[in-house]
DNA sequence: CCTTCATTTCGATATTCGTTGAAATATCGA
DNA sequence: TCGATATTTCAACGAATATCGAAATGAAGG
């Protein structure tokens, strides 16, 4: 997942409505949910939300399918794997889950490199 | 960190310029680096920069410190953590480091609940 | 075939974003 | 205080985004 992919990825969820779709679709699972309840339960107009569902579906963050006259949406957790990868390893610098305490995961890997700066 | 907290810091890193930014800071570790250094090296004028350093710190991604006349910024570890975690626990369902292997790991805690849904 | 249902695409519009040079602010040294 | 350095703020512009109703597409059932 290269630079750009990622810019792409955090565009598309740096939305209200966005976020909660995407949220609501990892809720869902496997199975996902069709276009119109996500709407409905995001209190959207279908047309705004079609739009939305394709900034994530261009993003690679989500995937349709067809259902009989419903398209279903689920999340890619492949996806979101590698987004979350990106921000530890290169926004991060290291471990987030490696410590026990969550107040000390995200910190610099090198305490302090001022010298190669 | 509130869900509206979130977008602004995702809506900071969804930009080329704002995430190579961070990304500099987060490797140069607690000593940061002065804005001019940054633009340099991002070959960006100085007042661009400035506006996008100044969405990065609005969002709490990154801090200001003068340091004689130059602003040294620093990223904020707290707060990329913050937003790790929160997708962690709201986008992704579980675990991405409990899992040994990298190709399993961002996946719905409950494997199938269409019941509720 | 025709109708109904689910959803997307199309226009049009208001808002926000990214960019930049020029001017303003702040610090330091002589 | 003056001049040099480091950075921000201002003003203006074009580009991208978010929104929504209306029209178009695609599938199912009589």
């Amino acid at each position: 997942m290269d630079a750009d992919a990622i810019i792409k990825a955090l565009s598309a969820l740096a939305q209200e409505h966005r976020l909660a779709a995407f949220r609501l679709l990892v809720q869902a699972g496997a199975s996902g949910l069709p276009a119109g309840v996500l709407a409905e339960r995001l209190g959207v107009p279908n047309s705004s939300l079609s739009f939305h569902l394709a900034q994530l579906s261009h993003a690679g963050l989500i995937r349709q399918e067809r259902q009989g006259r419903s398209l279903i949406y689920s999340a890619d957790y492949a996806a979101m794997n590698g987004l979350i990868g990106y921000l530890m390893e290169n926004c991060c610098a290291g471990a987030v889950c490696g410590s026990d305490d969550a107040s000390s995961g995200c910190a610099p890997a090198i305490s302090d490199e001022r010298k190669s700066a």
